[in-house]
DNA sequence: CGGAATCCTCTTCGATACTG
DNA sequence: CAGTATCGAAGAGGATTCCG
């Protein structure tokens, strides 16, 4: 059971070491949004098979990568979340996101969950246009909600509604959101458009616009 | 010989389709240095057997991401080089070389080529810094010689001595060198060092250290 | 039912040998 | 030198079983 290992005093080489195997990356992209647990894993990741999550699991704990917690009774599950070497990883990784994304193509029957656009939004934000804003955004996309909350000059992601009525909330499909995260589509050249719906202030809209960068 | 894919909209799912397979991202390391053979890349990537070479190459230049060349004679030979699509890449795993230079541990037998500091130099890089600059450095580590050349706020690296004298030269060692890199040592504290010497005009050596962010 | 370990088949990898 | 061909070994995928 002794892992394979490129064997080279690189930096790559030493993270496609600890995360370059099949189905790890998508695993901390998962885990990047919030704890989730065994299952909600397994089902989040089509075709990786119980055996290869368990053990995928257990290298990223062996290497801190990844942690778990067990939630405090009545719900009492356990669930696995990232360490902080985790979340620095998960930032890590953002750039090559957003280089696939632009190489995205159509969507073509291809699965598609909202999270996964916290990776994109947030590599947008700008943190140097946060200051002092404190609001929440709902996003509705295929039929899933997510939200994202900026405070003290940083960006958060979550699944669900916002737990408050959101400052701004927008609905719009997987392919404009996309186009919108990776820059190749401008926020203001769909407003009025069909494929996407804004609701909010004029004023907490634009501070959304400022903070994600648009 | 259909590639198997994670079958997902999403931009990092994406990137590893194309990139996530075993030996892809070190060979594209090596090839964001500068044109390599085909008994090049072989040779420096000791355990990935010619023929899953010769098809990571195929599927490489089939995505736009490497360039077949051939070299103009007397040379007359053929080469692989990096598309602009692949030294966006390049450029866009970047942050992921860097969390793993931040865990490699001791160097420990493993192997070593000084063209792979170059993505960590490149990680420290300030344009802001480098207007105006046109330095050449040379880099002396392990018996291996390689350069840079900094110039209109781009920073360039190549293997091998400098055509021309170069107007700072630091010799160093691996461990010594990847520290820097990553930042977790600073210039200054091994400037007085047995670990690292450097030669070159005051000037030179004061532009150097702005540039690569020391 | 959540959280795995096991078994079996298929694909991919790694090493060497071979060819234009 | 630039690749193909071949083949045993390792890894992945899917279903089933086990345990609390």
């Amino acid at each position: 059971m002794t892992r394979r290992s490129y064997d080279q005093f690189c930096g790559l080489a030493r993270a496609l070491d600890l995360v370059g195997e099949r189905w790890t990356l998508l695993l901390v992209r998962d885990l990047s949004v919030g704890p989730q647990r065994y299952s909600d894993l397994l089902a989040g990741l089509p075709g990786i098979g119980s055996g290869l999550l368990a053990e995928r699991l257990k290298q990223l704990e062996a290497d801190g990568i990844v942690r778990k917690a067990h939630l405090p009774p009545p719900a009492a599950v356990s669930v696995y979340e990232l360490t902080e070497e985790g979340h620095e990883l998960a930032l890590a990784m953002l750039p090559l996101a957003v280089w696939g994304a632009r190489r995205i193509g159509d969507r073509d029957g291809r699965l598609f969950r909202a999270d996964w656009l916290m990776l994109t939004l947030r590599s947008r934000f700008r943190p140097d246009r946060a200051e002092g804003v404190r609001d929440t955004y709902e996003l509705h996309v295929d039929g899933e909600v997510v939200h994202v909350r900026v405070h003290d000059g940083r960006i958060e992601g979550q699944r669900g509604p916002a737990p408050a009525p959101a400052d701004v909330t927008i609905r719009t499909d997987p392919e404009t959101l996309l186009a919108l995260g990776v820059g190749t589509l401008a926020l203001d050249e769909v407003l009025g458009d069909r494929r996407l719906s804004v609701e909010g202030s004029d004023e907490a809209l634009a501070r959304c616009l400022a903070v994600l960068g648009s």
